[in-house]
DNA sequence: GAGTTTTCCATTTTT
DNA sequence: TGGAAAACTC
């Protein structure tokens, strides 16, 4: 007999000869729980796909015993591509995406648990806003006081802390409400549920609450699932660190990926303890530290060591880089927001003249609403640019119809999309209509589309309307029939004829109504690519903008900070660094330190976007609402930034607008950081001067108060 | 019920 | 300031 037992010994993947080695023991480690520190342009992705492959090439599991899940589905969509790459062959059948798709796919599936359709409708946070107005209206509550959208705000915080309407009688927001909140709750759940329909939230949520309930159901998923993968571990909250827990069970071969200083969802429920906790969370947890970056020159890695540093609340991690230091970062100031946007676009022209493509740069900001001055700039010089994240496709108005068009197809107790809907193109049908409607289907027991022909035959309805709302029923009742045996495009494209929608654009010859019927068309081809409208109307409303290749290309992009997570680029422009804008004056406000920490991370992801050279820019004066005219403050964080890798330049030209500026600014008697005492809000200091309007922020208020100097009397005493 | 005028309020970030 | 919602006419 043989005696020497020894066995066949596989190759190595080739693929593996690539990475260094702490990614590669991030990818050999694939038993137990591992938590994978990744600092920015350390290769993540690299690791992660890698980690797939040889997962499954190793034969430790099969495509179907993975569960993975990314922040949005674009990546999980690249991350499969990337692993077919290496493996050369399809990898069909993986549980990969988001939380919310996979929790939507899961409640497809077992939706009858919790007494839901399969075919319930996702409602985005529109219709969330006006399903809670109706529920506050009908509670006869004061909307001053009890605001429709502080209401979705919390809602929503909860549903991320996985609290259900009937485990919150402690919790502070119900107090804020005195104690109107777990009713306001509950019945915007029944209605939704009235509605066949979930929100954001639920789809976390409801996977959550059926898998506590049905042992049997969790045992079988979490034998199922032998190897689970999550990307962006940093930035998921509360409910979803349950769900990931109920899942990984006993076996626990659980790997999560994530840098703690690129957390920055916090205001959307994510808890950086998820991460911090990991070893203390998952027993025998292993950590793995990414730290060699491959993305950016020396200078802009030193300079987000040095802000980042500044953080209390992180792990720690050292990132380094073999890359020579390359240029320094410019630290630039200017005189206002108006010559900070010229400074942008003068420095992009230079990089323009030296031959680079406009695609390897970004000017990215804290919020969407600095994006203004540069866009103005960018259209009087003629520079290309590409807003980011702006207004997307299915936010559009004409989207978002068509969308309730085909959503109340599929499910025709979406009342939310009926009301959208139903005086579109114009029957003659009002709120008063849509009230008795209301009322009527209440009764009846039934949804408003289908309570609608029972309503019109009970006669009390003019002529018109009558004939109008008959031929909308025969119009969405053909279709409804088309569905089952046509083509779901066809049936789509020609609902939005039939029913008068793509008339009315027409008619409307404008501009504006002919991009809409462009985009109408770019929607009908949009499903034809999809298996079913079901499945597609699924995968809009958990969508995430693509960054089309195409979109960008010979055009500068500019977004914001959070839209630029994943990104990175050549060239990056971060302007508005001044206080109170960045870091954001009401995160600090909201959260205190941990608000202030988080908007250091968001500084740090955007310096660590950059490859090449880095602008950071902060002005003197800027504009508010586009008419008052404020005192900037340099932002904390400059002063955060290490003085021998960066350049500080101050820019002292001025536009005829800055004359016209101080003059504004001028006034005879005050000045900005005068102190004055009003007879009601007592002592206060002045921030801002518009001719005889005086911004000030008084002691015995939070706010900043606008009042003529005739009120106000000049205090002597600081 | 539709169209017009007035008032209100905002600027954080989004799956 | 400017866009959207509410209030106000017709």
């Amino acid at each position: 007999m043989f005696e020497n037992n020894e066995k066949i010994k596989l190759p190595d993947l080739d693929f593996l000869s690539t990475l260094n080695s702490q990614q590669k023991n991030a990818v050999l480690n694939t038993e137990g729980p591992l938590l994978v520190l990744s600092g920015a342009g350390t290769g993540k992705t690299k690791v992660l796909t890698t980690r797939l492959a040889n997962i499954i090439y190793t034969r430790k599991g099969s495509i179907k015993d993975i569960l993975c899940v990314t922040f949005t589905n674009k990546a999980a969509f690249e991350m499969k591509m990337r692993v077919e790459k290496i493996l050369k062959m399809p990898v069909e059948g993986m549980f990969i995406g988001t939380f919310h798709s996979i929790g939507a796919k899961f409640l497809r599936r077992h939706a009858s648990l919790i007494n839901l359709k399969n075919d319930f409708t996702i409602l985005d946070s529109e219709d969330q806003l006006r399903l809670l107005k109706q529920v506050i209206n009908s509670l006869d509550l004061d909307t001053k006081l009890h605001l429709p959208k502080s209401y979705l705000y919390m809602i929503d915080q909860l549903k991320n802390q996985g609290l259900s309407h009937s485990e919150i009688s402690n919790h502070e927001f119900e107090h804020k409400t005195s104690g109107k909140l777990s009713t306001v709750y509950s019945m915007y759940q029944d209605r939704l549920k009235n509605f066949n329909s979930v929100d954001f939230g639920d789809l976390i949520m409801l996977p959550l609450e059926i898998l506590k309930k049905e042992k049997d159901l969790l045992f079988n998923y979490q034998k199922k699932f032998k190897y689970i993968l999550v990307d962006e571990y940093q930035d998921t909250n509360a409910s979803q660190y349950m769900l990931l827990r109920l899942l990984s069970g006993k076996k626990k071969n659980i790997c999560c990926v994530g840098d703690e200083d690129q957390s920055i969802y916090g205001w959307r429920g994510a808890q950086l303890k998820n991460i911090l906790n990991f070893e203390n969370d998952f027993n025998g947890a292993k950590i793995i530290r990414l730290e060699q970056n491959y993305r950016s020159s020396g200078n802009i890695l030193n300079a987000a060591s040095s802000l980042i540093s500044e953080n209390k609340e992180r792990i720690g991690k050292k990132l380094w880089t073999s890359d020579p230091s390359g240029e320094t970062v410019d630290v630039v100031n200017l005189e206002n927001d108006e010559m900070e946007a010229v400074f942008v676009a003068d420095q992009i022209k230079k990089l323009v003249e030296k031959g680079i493509n406009l695609s390897k740069v970004a000017i990215l900001t804290r919020a969407s609403f600095q994006f203004k001055d540069i866009e103005d700039r960018f259209i009087r010089e003629n520079l290309k640019y590409k807003v980011v994240g702006g207004l997307r496709f299915y936010e559009r108005s004409e989207i978002k119809d068509a969308l309730a068009f085909f959503r109340l197809l599929i499910n025709s107790q979406d009342n939310l999309a009926f009301e959208r809907i139903i005086n579109i193109p114009k029957r003659g049908i009002g709120a008063v209509f849509i009230k008795n409607l209301y009322k009527f289907s209440t009764e009846k027991k039934m949804s408003l589309y289908e309570s609608l022909k029972l309503f019109v035959n009970s006669g009390k309805i003019q002529k018109s309307v009558e004939k109008n709302i008959n031929n909308f029923l025969v119009i969405f009742k053909r279709h409804k029939e088309m569905l089952g045996s046509e083509n779901h495009s066809d049936v789509a494209g020609s609902l939005l004829d039939d029913i008068g929608y793509t008339e009315m654009l027409q008619n409307e010859k404008t501009i504006e109504s002919e991009g809409r019927l462009e985009n109408l068309k770019k929607l009908v081809v949009d499903i034809k690519n999809r298996r079913s409208l079901d499945e597609f109307l699924e995968e809009v409303s958990l969508l995430t903008e693509n960054v089309n290749q195409k979109d960008i290309q010979d055009k500068t992009s500019l977004m914001t900070l959070h839209s630029a997570k994943g990104l990175e680029f050549d060239y990056v422009f971060l302007p508005g660094w001044e206080e109170g804008i960045f870091p954001n004056q009401r995160n600090i406000d909201e959260y205190g330190n941990k608000g202030l920490e988080e908007e250091r991370r968001l500084a740090y992801v955007g310096i660590t976007r950059a490859r090449k050279k880095l602008f950071i820019s902060f002005v003197n004066f800027r504009k508010q609402y586009n008419y008052n005219l404020y005192r900037s403050i340099p932002s904390r964080f400059v002063s955060e930034l290490p003085k021998k890798s960066c350049n500080l330049i101050f820019e002292k030209n001025t536009l005829k607008s800055d004359r016209k500026a101080f003059k504004i600014l001028s006034n005879n008697n005050f000045s900005i950081g005068d102190f004055v005492l009003h007879s009601e809000f007592g002592k206060g200091k002045i921030l801002g001067i518009n001719g005889k309007k005086l911004q000030i922020k008084f002691e015995s208020n939070s706010g900043i108060v606008n009042i003529f100097s005739d009120f106000v009397t000049k205090s002597n005493v600081s």
